[in-house]
DNA sequence: AGCACGCCGACT
DNA sequence: GTCGGCGTGCTC
């Protein structure tokens, strides 16, 4: 039997229950560029659609028959290397998604494809013998019709938008009778831009002898070379910009030999502001022994991990910046990822500053040829260190020598859309691979990394103090029980407006919290009660002033606010905010003092703007939900005060004391960062409550050993893993039913595990499709992972399941 | 998932 | 007789 090169190829349009790696032959023009990492398109499927696909191997096989060959290769040269491969391999088994989603996952969006059909008659035939071609076929003639007036070719798009959703079905028939044809386009989201050089091609001498203007011969000429003279090459756009001449001129003077045109890559990177040098860092004493600690364990050559447990402001930033030199200097490379790089302009100016042009800075507002540009860098070594969000750790750096998650407890670092991968468990696979140190950082870290810590799998550094021993904030309960029993039913407390009071009086400013995720204002029947909700969604309605529409924050659906109730005729009311009844007991307070507000209402004017407002106006009050608790550094702010600590902490979640511990030591964290003594205020209706306890207290410890004690109680992680199953579909009924068969087959899966539910999702309808969980008590291991994956690809195969679909979360932050 | 093949009922 | 419904099985 003859051999031939065969490629495995990770194929998109193959979904979980049937990913693998499939086989092709390489057709002899694309024996030179298909090599693995590259993509491609491949027929796949009985109807043979092209899909496109990323070649993972290559070799030489046997097994000839029945193999399709490869339609074409998209790129010029790997865009994954063998690493990349394997972290895709990685995620595919611990996030339960198909390779082709891993590896869409790792690439930047700047080089994904987008796959078009474009539909052409065929050669040779007209439109009368089109039409008898198809003559019995239902619906050709208006897709023939189409076809002609466009030109004898058309998108799939048009044919759609002309034609009617259904006639893909029409166009497959059509295809058979050979009157017409597919062809598959696959266009780049972004191009990679060039730009035009322009050059002398003779000495400069010898230009400007032959372009000296004489009489009135071409001054342009003259003033192109003068400039070249002066500067060597430069781009063909400045070179007309500052001369006037034309890009005619140019391509004359290349003819007559004078210039050299080329081109040349230009990288659209956003440019760096020209920092200070920055001064060496000096450590004090305890964050001197947590350098020296981590960095023995990067000299060990070893993959290590480590906690970096710092109090707020006790500078763990300088730690990270000594340790970035050091791996600098041992020639190796960096990353440091933080929740949201936009609220540490601090960070970001500090690495500027110390890493000049050698940093490159991932963040969300990044645009996407930007971003792309920046991977390029990055993958020719022109870049040491990378700062960045969640996706900036699958920028390929080489020869990583140290991973720092700053803030590891933020819920930011998991990815919201599949696959919905942890950063820190991608940190760590990169860091065993690359023999490379990882260093999680917090203030208030997870029940899971201090565990590890206290066990020794991560090695713990603390910084107790804080930088230049500025005291913590003193912090005070106000019971709001009390406050009801005394006649104050309010939402500001007794205590708590002394305070206000007292910082007004001292010209200081305060920051009040409501402990809500996001906030938003509904309309209300005043008559028969009735809240207008999402067509598509299980969720009251948003009222947004700036438009006056309805929208779901879900789904994105929006529609005129009524005047009237739709249902009974009554009149419409607003219902609004828990920071706008603040805020109007706030005034009636204080009727005198300057208020801010900051919620998804307000804050369309930008978030900075209204930063700025509070900073540089001296506004005393500033309230808003929790996007004021992050990372506010203002020097005038020495009152905090939490509304209702309470909110955060009985929700249905394991993380729900975490998050409030952390949240409430975030919010008093921003008082007195200046030189004045901070206060804070905290109201609860619960002042009893541990976590509150703690929190007041700023004794991470302790509520560490209430809510370890706790966890292992309720078997939760860190000493169990969660797996929670979402089953998803458009009837509510057969989704519940499916559900009910997965919870079945858990139970006989996992004989002695927890199974729980079937449950509604908290939100039940989601863009209409119900949502029902079950949960799985177990351990993430492998031998758990490949029983569950074995559950997901039955769930797919069973017909009874059809029109629902499954996924699992492990461990979810939300 | 997405598609073809195949086997039955309602029409020209 | 055929058109088209959906049930079944496969994807290199």
């Amino acid at each position: 039997m003859e051999t031939a090169e065969i490629v495995k190829v990770a194929v998109s349009a193959a979904p979980y229950s049937i990913d693998k790696p499939y086989d092709y032959l390489v057709p002899e023009p694309l024996l030179d560029a298909a090599v693995p990492g590259v993509r491609v398109t491949v027929p796949f499927g009985r109807g043979n659609r092209t899909s496109e696909g990323i070649i993972l191997a290559r070799a030489q096989g046997e097994k000839v028959q029945g193999l399709k060959p490869l339609d074409s290769v998209l790129d010029r040269g790997p865009v994954l290397d063998g690493d990349g491969i394997a972290l895709a391999l990685w995620m595919r088994q611990r996030y339960f998604c198909t390779m082709f989603e891993a590896v869409k996952t790792i690439l930047p969006a700047g080089l994904w494809y987008r796959l078009r059909e474009v539909w052409h008659l065929a050669e040779g035939v007209d439109r009368e013998a089109a039409a008898s071609l198809c003559g019995s076929i239902r619906r050709a003639g208006a897709v023939l019709d189409v076809l002609w007036a466009s030109g004898g070719s058309a998108g799939l798009e048009t044919l759609r938008d002309a034609c009617g959703q259904e006639v893909e079905a029409t166009l497959r028939v059509m295809e058979k009778t050979g009157a017409v044809r597919c062809e598959t386009e696959a266009a780049r989201k972004i191009g990679d831009k060039r730009r035009r050089m322009v050059s002398l091609a003779v000495s400069a001498e010898d230009a400007l002898a032959m372009t000296q203007p004489k009489r009135r011969s071409a001054p342009a000429r003259y003033e192109v070379v003068r400039l070249l003279a002066a500067t060597g090459r430069a781009s063909a756009a400045d070179v007309c910009y500052f001369t006037g001449a034309s890009a005619r001129t140019l391509k004359a003077m290349e003819k007559a030999g004078l210039l050299v045109l080329s081109e040349e890559e230009e990288l659209r990177v956003p440019q760096a502001a020209e920092a200070e040098p920055g001064a060496p860092i000096v450590l004090n004493g305890e964050q001197q022994a947590a350098y020296d600690g981590i960095l023995s364990l990067m000299d060990s050559g070893k993959p290590e991990a480590a906690l970096l447990h710092g109090v707020t402001g006790s500078g763990k930033t300088q730690v990270y910046l000594r340790l970035v030199q050091e791996a600098l200097d041992r020639g190796r490379t960096a990353m440091v990822l933080v929740p949201e790089i936009i609220l540490t302009p601090q960070m970001m100016r500090k690495f500027s500053s110390y890493f000049g042009s050698k940093v490159c800075m991932l963040h969300s507002s990044l645009r996407m040829t930007e971003r792309y540009d920046q991977w390029k860098r990055i993958r020719r070594g022109e870049v040491r260190v990378v700062l960045g969000t969640r996706s900036a750790v699958f920028s390929p750096l080489k020869n990583l020598g140290l991973l720092i998650l700053d803030e590891e407890q933020e819920g930011s670092y998991q990815s919201e859309n599949p696959p919905r991968y942890h950063t820190r468990d991608v940190a760590k696979f990169l860091c065993a691979r690359e023999k490379a140190v990882l260093l999680l950082g917090s203030a208030t870290p997870t029940v899971e990394s201090a565990w590890a810590a206290e066990e020794g799998t991560y090695h713990l550094f603390r910084l107790r103090q804080r930088y230049n021993t500025r005291p913590l904030p003193q912090v005070r309960i106000a019971d709001l029980r009390q406050e009801i029993r005394a006649g104050n039913p309010g939402l500001i407390s007794a205590p708590l407006r002394q305070e206000l009071e007292e910082n007004l009086r001292r010209g200081e400013q305060s920051i009040l919290f409501l402990n809500r995720r996001g906030s938003s204002r509904m309309l209300l029947c005043g008559e028969c009660g009735h809240v207008p909700e999402c067509p598509r969604c299980s969720v009251a309605l948003t009222y947004h002033s700036a438009n006056g529409r309805l929208m779901c924050h879900y789904c994105g659906h929006s529609e005129r606010a009524p005047e009237a109730c739709p249902v009974c005729g009554g009149i419409m009311k607003h219902v609004g905010t828990g920071t706008q009844k603040v805020e109007e007991e706030l005034r009636e307070l204080f009727p005198e003092a300057g208020i801010l507000r900051m919620d998804a209402d307000t804050v369309s004017g930008g978030h900075d703007a209204v930063l700025s407002r509070f900073e540089k106006e001296r506004i005393p009050i500033l309230l808003g939900t929790q996007m004021v608790a992050k990372g506010l550094d203002f020097e005038n702010v020495t009152l905090v005060g939490v509304l209702s600590a309470d909110l955060s902490l009985y929700v249905d979640n394991y993380r729900a004391a975490e998050r409030t511990f952390n949240l409430l030591t975030q919010v008093i964290g921003r008082a007195g960062r200046g030189g004045k003594q901070g206060r804070a205020i905290i109201q609860t209706y619960t002042p009893g409550n541990d976590v509150i306890r703690c929190a007041a207290e700023q004794d991470y410890d302790s509520f560490y050993e209430g809510e370890v004690r706790m966890r292992r109680l309720r078997r939760c992680p860190p000493f169990a893993d969660l797996f929670v199953f979402t089953v998803s579909g458009g009837e509510e009924g057969s989704v519940l039913r499916a559900a009910v068969g997965v919870r079945e087959r858990l139970r006989q899966a996992f004989p002695g595990e927890e199974v729980l539910g079937p449950a509604p999702a908290p939100v039940l309808k989601l863009n209409n499709r119900f949502r029902y969980r079950l949960l799985l008590v177990g351990k993430n291991d492998k031998a758990t992972r490949d029983r569950v994956s074995w559950i997901l690809k039955e769930f797919a195969n069973d017909r009874a399941n059809r029109g629902s679909n499954i996924f699992v979360d492990c461990d979810p932050m939300d």
